[in-house]
Formats: structure tokens, sequence, C-alpha cells
DNA sequence: TCAATAGTGTCTTTAAGACAATATATA
DNA sequence: TATATATTGTCTTAAAGACACTATTGA
């Protein structure tokens, strides 16, 4: 049989029927703390639930995967976030009553910036803060998932300042400090942190100052780069 | 509508007819060099050609995405691997001609046993050197699985001892070293790749030697919890 | 001037790099 | 004994921790 034959005789619906979902686990840093945001679900199951953002695949709108998360995003926030990297792809028989169900789940960090409902598939989106979150029952295995995220979020804070994703700029650097203290959960050496993040070259200062209280502090943005910069050292708290 | 109600209407074939596969990068250690195990499709498409162990999820059978791409390792090997870990998921309308088409890729990592078919879905099983199957035209985006796959255990050569999975045991101090010098392609001081050994007290050894030229070499086996012992610091080489 | 926060100087500590030296096999 | 490889000793170097010190604002 030729390719050509196969294909005539192939049968798409024949196959499988895995539910596939693409979600997002989606920080920020707010009012000195970490907030994922949570959308209200208005379909069953898990009817007024709060959960990730997500959804199925628009298999003749989305190109890929990451498309397709971003639309979701997009729908929710209004925004393109300026982090986006595959977290794990969860996949089972028991995670959803309808049936085997697989959902490719990704992690993003943006600045914060207040959001409101956009689409009808969900009663509300709010920003939560993490720790609340942590206690609360959510939709399907998505407290599982922003734990995982936020392990992943925490390791990254020891080795890298993709943290720093999570806050809008331009933000000063005992910021950025507090970004990485809140994850590791320990205060860090100021000198420590400022050494490395000259050494790094990966913030960019605006000139500007923000004062707060007490001295003035510089204001910087990150260089894109931020993304896959790597210390080849950890912070050790 | 109660949550009842929206199951008895609910009609899975309905849905998404997205094609969901599982795959393995597995590699081994043997002759001073990395293989990657190979199969050889004997169904359309890609007839003929090489591309990893993997397939379709069985519902019925399978219960979660990671006893699926195990099913699918042990039919080629008979073998469950020490070391396995998911890498990334692929999914897009382009990677297969059949329509839109998901891949969740793991790593995996045994010790060298030779194998030989074991279903009939392939016609032939092989370990590849790696080096040429970075050369060779591969089923689907299997290459680029495979390029990720490499690279992903590049740094964990740098900061692990998790490519130690790939020996068999027991190995010597100097097999485990050299594994981790074809992955970075360079020399390590001995010097310091025993002391990291050492200070993480993940090898167990076993009292015995292995004399091929030279002084004999200690054998050590591996502790479970190499898979996810994390050094400080990486190696700068 | 004081309180508060930003940012620096500098000494100590840890672990890696470099490389010479020693140990234990076989031929 | 000579050669080959394994293993150790030890000095240098890079970067983090600790912590005191200086700088710049507003009240």
């Amino acid at each position: 049989m030729t390719e050509a034959e196969y294909l005539a005789n192939y049968d798409p619906k024949a196959f499988k029927t895995v539910l596939l979902t693409v979600d997002a686990v989606l920080f920020t840093y707010h009012d000195q703390q970490l907030k994922v945001l949570l959308v209200q679900r208005s379909n069953h199951p898990f009817l007024g639930f709060w959960g990730l953002p997500g959804g199925f695949i628009d298999e003749y709108c989305d190109q890929s995967l990451e498309e397709a998360v971003l639309r979701k995003l997009q729908e929710k926030t209004a925004i393109v976030p300026p982090y986006i990297e595959q977290l794990c792809t969860m996949g089972n028989s028991r995670r959803d009553v309808r049936g085997w169900s697989v959902t490719v789940c990704y992690t993003a960090l943006m600045g914060y910036q207040a959001c409101q409902v956009q689409i009808d598939s969900v009663s509300d989106v709010k920003w939560w803060p993490l720790e609340d979150v942590l206690q609360m029952p959510l939709a399907f295995d998505h407290l599982q998932l922003i734990e995982q995220a936020r392990e992943r979020l925490t390791q990254k804070a020891l080795y890298s300042l993709v943290p720093g994703f999570a806050l809008a700029e331009p933000f000063t650097l005992p910021e950025l400090q507090h970004v990485h203290e809140v994850l590791l959960g320990k205060p860090i050496q100021s000198k420590s942190f400022r050494r490395r993040v000259e050494q790094a070259d990966l913030l960019i200062d605006t000139g500007l100052k923000r004062t707060e209280r007490g001295r003035p502090a510089n204001l910087y943005r990150l260089k894109p780069d931020t993304a896959s910069y790597r210390f080849l050292r950890n912070l050790e708290c």
C-alpha cells in the first residue's frame, strides 16, 4: 500500500478519543506577594470551582500547542505574557470524569495588571495570592500543576533571573530581590544578589529612580535573553 | 443542568480528533559512545524510516502517560529503564500528515544490553550511535526530540550524576566520568569529578575492582536518589 | 538630625581548576 | 622495570556569605 492509499483509507474519528487541553499557571508579583491567575468555571465538570485558564485545542484556529495556550491567555488577560515555558503534561484516565484526559501545562510570568472577564466560558477571572490558592479546592488536578510550577520557579530563583518577568517594568533591584526571596522563603544577602546581577549583565538601567521611603532606587528593565541565562552557581540560601 | 445530566448528554466522539502518542528517547553508553534506541517503522507514514519507540495510548490498557511509554519501551527492550523523565510535548498541525498531532516525549536511560524485535508493528530495533543519528533522516520530528533530549542530558552532566543511569552496573568512576565527558564534549579534571562524587555520596562501593590495562578501578552502583540530586555548582568545563 | 532604605567594601569560606605526585595493575 | 591507568595532595582561583560601612532621600 502506498502512503496515498493509506491516507485515503484513514479515518481519524475511528481512532482515539482522548480529551486534550492546554492550561497555564500564570504568575505575577503584586503587593509584595506572588499571585496566580485563576478563572471560575461556568461549565461542568467542576462548575463553580476555580481553576487554571486553558481549554481545548481549536484544531482549525491553533497551529501549535503554544499558540493555543497563548490564545487562551489572551482571551483572559488581553495580553501576551513576556515569559512562557512548557511545564509538564498530565495525562491519565482518572483526572476527568469524562474519560482519559491530557493537559499540556505551561508556566507563564507577567507584570501585574488588573484583568477582567473577556469571554463567557468563565464567570470570573482573578489574581489570587499563591499562598491562599495552595489551600483552596481547585478544579481537576490544577493544584498539583500550580505546586509543580511553583517548585520549578523556585529552582529558577536559585540560578537565573527569570522571576523578574513577574515584575512590571521598570522595577527596582530590591523589588527583584524580593521576588526571589518570596520564592525561596528566605532572605538573600543583597551584596551577593547585586554581584550576580551585575555579572550577568541582564538589566538595562533606565536612568530613572523611584523613591518610596529612604534612598531612591534605580529602575531597570530586563534584557530579553534573561529568559535563557543561567548562573554557574546556585544561591545557597 | 446537574453534572449527571451533563455527562449523560456528553459524547466524547463528538469532540476533538487530535492524534495522541507517547515517544521515548532512550539513551545508553556502549563502546565509549552514547547510543539511542530506534525502531524501523513498518507502517505509514514514514514507512521504512527509523524513529523513536512509542505509539498511541491504549485507553483501556494504560492508566497514565508514563505507564503508556513504559509499556512501549518494554515491548521493544523487555526492560523497564532505571531512569525516565518527561522531556516535552510537541503538538501542532504540521508534524503528521494525518492531521493535528501531539506527542508526549520522555527521556530514558539504561545500561547497555542487546535488544531484538519483540513485536510486529516495527521491522527492526537497534541501538544507533548518537552522532550518526544526528545526521540521519528520521520519522516525524524525532530528530528534534533527540536533539532536545541530548541538550537536556548535557545540562544534567554539569550539575548531577544522572548520566550514570546510562551505564550497566557495576561501573568504574572513570567510566562515569567518560559518559559526562562525551556529553560535554570536553575533558573533565578527574580530581574535580571525584571530589564531587565523594561529596554527593551517591555511589555505593561494591568492593569489587575491574582491571583493564593499568591500575584496577573500583566498581560502584548508583543509589536511587541519584535521580534527584543536584550539585549547587556546575562544572565549568 | 534621624529614620529608612539603597548600595558598597572587604574579609571569610567553599568548591572548582590545574597539575604534580603516588598507587597498583600487566607485560 | 616500564607502561598504563587509577587515585590523591595541594596550590590557585572564582564566586558566594557575612556584615560593617557609606549614600541619599523625606520627615
